[in-house]
DNA sequence: ATTATTTTAAACACGA
DNA sequence: TTCGTGTTTAAAATAA
């Protein structure tokens, strides 16, 4: 058979292709973002600061209970176990997200509402103080058509990431994390999509107090800028001036912030012992801490792209940016650090560095020791498993044209199942068909993690093309060829939506988080008023076709389910709990490319694709020891 | 707990 | 015989 596997079944036991050592390339990146521009240290900074205190306490918190604890997971076989986290490195810098990112968070849902309130606020303000930047003194001189497109830019931005929040407090409804007052109901949506509203402090703000903020603003774009502006600032520092009597990270008006927890306690001393009981160090808490370390990772790695967009709208708009330079930021995604609580005790599993908790520093995270940082950990997942795209309708496209970059060049296995892969490849063609090896040289170019271990995932390719009856082979003059059967592909997707009432309800109303669903098709949608949105990072021409691609997708989706209310959309579910990856105990493969997830920092080393050949050698290596 | 999907691994068949 | 393609079968991992 292929000559790959070194590891031959042999009788070696299972062991044979993971096995091993996987070596860390140490996390070099350390790109401080001292680069904070003046400008944006105000409430922003104030909210980030707050995030960051909830997130050190879980690394704290961690550290801790951890040094009391040397256990071995109790269940040898216990899944979940090993997760590996990736750290942020330099969460610190508040950068604009876009609403398509952060709605990847929301959908992993591993944010505690105030968490999530705090991140929204602070993109929210960021970008406010952005449009007023742009609008004072110094672009004065602007003709005025410049200055209003750029506040449309601006806008549009704005009103994306109103929309996120929008969604994310559906999602507190439905969980019933957040009380939605009576006369509150209605608000949402409606107002958001007017871009009319401060949803920084909607939270504890009355529909009366909406309404009048609503009139003094009007629908006046300035006015609304003006008034917006001051009005978070406002409540963003009443809401950092309210420090209850006892302070904790995790604790806030009464409540265990801790993700997921939302208990509430009379006292502060009610609530250490809460935190001791039900957060100490056992699978969950430590599950908890990676997710929400994904969390955070996740967001940088967004919030790096989102600024580059956002630098290339105002460069587009001759506008000076407020931040000198958002350039190609890292991606620091790639550092990460394995939490494998499965690795008994040997190593210290997570001693997490205490973050300092200098805003503004970087945060090098684990800089330490034996973080695998790279991109290792995040692949060496081993199988990968977590795929959530495919289900839900909503195969890869939005998430691959909005990933594509990080993809091709992070040895990050895609979260997409082999059949949609595959069958992306084939849309993607000209003629809509393509030949096993074509099929093979797109995951190689589209995918740095299909860059290794060929054997593997080439089997499971021509596995998958065999046993789905949605992709058919074409005998062509010169061999054949596969092509997709849409109606079959579609067939196979459905997928009973189970869930409340509730839940299936707002998912249809696209609000909900069907994990890709609805963030996907709210993504379209903001794509479709920002034409070059999508393309704006990418532009080669291959990425304009997977955009078309996807907008098929888009549109195929959408008939399923999501038309507006009245489907009875099959499949999406509520969240898909974050694609937790999970390290199978034993091995990681050895990992070898160190890829840095800086993929925009340092290595690029990029693909060049072009000239892609079968990097099935490559991998000789690395499968061995 | 059970079922349906996916991913991995592998054995085999076939033609070049 | 070796390879690249395809098919299948199984088992393990996951997602619902």
């Amino acid at each position: 058979m292929m000559q790959e596997s070194g590891t031959e079944a042999t009788s070696d036991g299972q062991a044979s292709q993971n096995g091993g050592t996987s070596m860390e390339g140490g996390s070099r990146e350390g790109r401080p973002k001292s680069a904070t521009p003046s400008v944006e240290v105000t409430a922003a900074d104030l909210l980030h600061f707050q995030q960051h205190q909830v997130e050190q306490s879980f690394f704290t918190l961690l550290s801790q209970s951890q040094q009391n604890t040397g256990r071995k997971s109790p269940k040898p076989n216990d899944k979940q176990q090993s997760l590996q986290v990736p750290v942020s490195v330099a969460m610190m810098t508040p950068q604009v997200i876009t609403p398509q990112q952060m709605q990847q968070i929301l959908q992993q849902q591993v944010l505690s509402p105030q968490q999530l309130q705090v991140l929204l606020q602070q993109q929210q303000a960021l970008m406010l103080q952005q449009v007023m930047y742009n609008r004072q003194p110094h672009h004065e001189s602007f003709q005025e058509q410049q200055v209003s497109a750029q506040q449309l830019a601006f806008q549009q931005q704005l009103l994306q990431v109103q929309q996120v929040q929008q969604q994310h407090l559906l999602n507190l409804q439905r969980q019933g994390l957040l009380t939605i007052q009576p006369g509150q109901t209605g608000l949402p949506l409606h107002s958001l999509t007017q871009g009319q509203y401060c949803t920084t402090c909607l939270q504890h703000s009355t529909s009366a107090q909406y309404k009048k903020f609503v009139k003094t603003c009007g629908s006046d774009p300035n006015s609304f800028y003006s008034n917006v502006f001051t009005h978070v600032q406002v409540c963003l520092l009443m809401q950092t001036e309210d420090p209850s009597p006892h302070s904790h990270p995790l604790y806030g008006h009464g409540v265990c912030k801790w993700p997921g927890c939302e208990a509430v306690f009379e006292d502060f001393q009610s609530f250490l012992k809460h935190l001791n009981n039900e957060h100490a160090l056992d699978d969950r808490s430590t599950a908890q801490c990676r997710v929400q370390m994904q969390v955070v990772q996740q967001l940088e790695l967004q919030l790096a792209k989102d600024k580059e967009r956002l630098q290339a709208m105002m460069t587009h708009l001759h506008v000076k940016s407020t931040e000198p330079k958002a350039t190609p930021q890292p991606l620091n995604l790639v550092s990460s650090v394995t939490l494998s609580k499965s690795a008994p005790e040997a190593s210290p599993p997570l001693s997490l560095p205490q973050t300092p908790t200098t805003p503004t520093a970087p945060l090098t995270p684990l800089s330490q020791t034996h973080s695998v940082i790279t991109a290792n950990s995040l692949h060496s997942v081993g199988p990968m498993r977590r795929r959530y795209s495919e289900k839900y309708n909503m195969p890869i496209s939005p998430d691959i044209s909005q990933n594509k970059e990080f993809y091709m060049n992070a040895d990050v296995r895609p979260p997409f199942t082999y059949a949609s892969l595959i069958r992306q490849a084939i849309l993607e063609s000209p003629e809509k068909q393509l030949t096993l090896n074509e099929i093979y040289n797109w995951f190689t170019r589209m995918f740095a993690y299909f860059r290794r271990n060929a054997a593997t995932w080439k089997n499971a390719v021509r596995h998958n093309l065999s046993l789905h009856k949605c992709f058919v082979r074409v005998e062509n003059v010169k061999g054949a060829v596969w092509t997709v059967d849409e109606i079959e592909f579609q067939k196979r997707r459905p997928q009973k939506i189970s869930g409340s009432p509730a839940l299936v309800k707002n998912i249809q109303t696209s609000l909900g988080y069907g994990p890709t669903l609805s963030a996907a098709f709210q993504a379209s949608m903001a794509e479709n008023n920002i034409p070059l949105y999508t393309t704006a990072s990418i532009g080669s021409p291959t990425l304009n076709s997977l955009a078309n691609a996807i907008r098929e997708e888009m549109n195929g989706a959408m008939d399923h389910g999501n038309s507006n209310g009245s489907d009875s959309s099959p499949g999406r579910s509520p969240l898909p709990a974050m694609h937790h990856i999970s390290v199978k105990e034993e091995p990681l493969d050895p990992e070898d490319h160190e890829g840095p997830l800086s993929l925009v920092t340092t290595a690029n080393h990029s693909p060049d694709f072009d000239h892609h050949r079968d990097y099935d050698d490559d991998q000789g290596h690395d499968d061995m020891l």
